[in-house]
DNA sequence: TTGAAAGCGCTAACAC
DNA sequence: GTGTTAGCGCTTTCAA
């Protein structure tokens, strides 16, 4: 078995509560400090994590609880946010709900029984709307998504002009029938498509979105199909990575490539849509700022459980690239003006 | 406050240990079960998880550490180690070293005082070589990389293998100047390298492996520089997703394409592998199985701490596509035989 | 500044 | 089957 307190504080002849305070910042003598340090060293000494946390009443772990690590935009706010949390002493416990509200119950459930600190969570629409952040021991940040204004603490984008800024973006290069794809399980979703209609709608316009379900696979299917479809779109929109590489595979399945005969774009700057033909225009979302932000926000109200319920809202950049260039109809001396 | 045991055996009109064991898997009539859960119900009751740690001397914890999530290789891995841990009722820590030794030792020494169960580890080369997995309260399983032979269990690629697939399918197509990038931080790195250099060897070819930094940087930095020089390769070998990266852009920027200027082949069937062009050709690694694996392995070995020490070599998918396509030069009629 | 002692919430040994 | 009790390893009063 390996040391304990007490066998420190045998071995440097003084009592645990010493030990205790000389290893971690109470007031003890210089002399006494370092001969705990020394026979701690001596010993291997480690402290026992699940006694500190028992005794102490606080854990210093936060839950991170989001649909799938493997979505580069939760893979990378979950990096900021154990840099973040590592610098400030604590652990983060990392689960996948997929999505799916019974092990978001689950993860809350455990978060708990763990009696975390604190979580980050990017909770399903559903849960979000049925969610009560104030029923649990702990404070909650949501990202990307929020529920109920003014429950919780939130980080997330501004959704509604950053899908306006697109549509705009796609209308002043000439495209007037567009497409957009949407997320059917997050609040995201809806308020994209919200800004979406609105910004079509202030050009007297209408689009038409598609709610389906988040994966690349499903977003595939439906492109392909829609680009049968008598009345295809000149232009479509995706609301996140995965549906964007879903539409793409169709497109390159399909024999049709941007934006030759048909523009693409849509959310977050993964690596591959900077790479594939001349480039996918898309929102970039400053992802580890949001990662960073939540864990500062969980922190501060660690820190102070009376501050207002705050949410932080970032903005997307636009990054125009080849898969967007002015539609054909409209490019000059060749097209109708 | 929460209800504790104690509130729930009161509730109950029972003992704390009844509850405990209603709760878990004890021996309790049907009866009170039912009262006791009952209770537990009504009062909200969440066991209190550093307290059965600490009080039942496992943690059901165990530590992945990796040196960055961000990598799409061990953001799988770490995906499948999680869906498998959290099966079998045990959570998972998360640590990103970033290729850090210092880091590397801090992490291990948190392992310690966490009391994990053990540890999916993917070292450094040189932590690998220093490291003595017998010193620590847990079992290792290293993944991706191993140490030396017979010191912990592993789960591994046959990296050599690998990269002498790839050198040969270069030269089948043709090739016969071939360059190759390797990780200077990893054992996979000069894995890869020696399989490199024995496919090679064995025609009585030599090619130029270069070993550098794991980043995309370092190698879009390098590979500028190589294609500048007087005699450039015809063929390029990456030994990982982020060097091929690093690779595939600096061809872009110096506005060369594969495979008519210089064929591209790397590791890793990372997304954008099969949008660029006519897709990279790459070995594809079974990395969800891979964290399977190390977890069924370190479940394995916990229930039963006498297995001796095994590793698990897993052959790679070497994935034809369009970047390796035949060197003009053997190109039937149109080129020299 | 230091030590003695209580006790965090739970499980497991033992007794009935 | 059920209850009583000790104690996991630590931090934190409280007293000296």
């Amino acid at each position: 078995m390996s040391a304990k307190i007490k066998d420190v504080a045998a071995a440097a002849g003084v009592s645990v509560a010493t030990v205790s305070r000389a290893l971690g910042s109470g007031p003890v003598s210089a002399a006494l400090r370092q001969r705990v340090e020394e026979a701690a060293k001596q010993l291997g000494y480690r402290p026992n994590l699940s006694a500190r946390r028992l005794r102490s009443q606080h854990t210093q772990t936060v839950g991170l609880i989001v649909s799938d690590i493997r979505n580069p935009f939760f893979t990378a706010v979950s990096r900021a946010v154990e840099d973040a949390a590592y610098q400030a002493g604590m652990r983060v416990i990392l689960c996948n709900t997929d999505e799916n509200p019974d092990k978001e119950a689950m993860y809350l459930r455990l978060m708990e029984e763990e009696r975390v600190s604190g979580v980050i969570f990017s909770p399903t629409r559903d849960t979000a709307r049925r969610l009560r952040p104030d029923a649990y021991g702990f404070p909650v940040v949501m990202i990307d998504r929020s529920g109920p204004a003014g429950q919780a603490d939130a980080v997330v984008l501004d959704n509604r002009l950053a899908a306006a800024q697109l549509v705009e973006h796609l209308l002043a290069q000439g495209y007037r029938h567009i497409g957009g794809l949407f997320g059917n399980t997050s609040s995201t979703g809806s308020e994209r498509h919200a800004g979406f209609e609105a910004a079509l709608a202030a050009h007297g316009l209408a689009g038409e979105g598609r709610f389906i379900a988040p994966t690349a696979e499903a977003a595939e299917t439906v492109v392909t199909q829609w680009l049968a479809e008598e009345q295809r779109p000149d232009a479509l929109i995706a609301s996140n990575g995965l549906l964007l590489l879903g539409a793409l595979r169709a497109l390159q399945r399909a024999g049709l490539s941007s934006p030759h005969d048909l523009a693409l774009a849509g959310f977050d700057n993964e690596v591959w849509t900077g790479l594939v033909g001349n480039g996918l225009t898309v929102i970039e979302q400053p992802v580890y700022e949001i990662g960073r932000t939540a864990m500062e926000m969980l922190l501060s109200r660690l820190d102070d459980p009376g501050l207002s319920i705050r949410s932080v809202v970032l903005a997307g950049r636009l990054l125009v690239r080849g898969s967007t260039s002015p539609h054909p109809s409209a490019q000059g001396v060749f097209g109708q003006p």
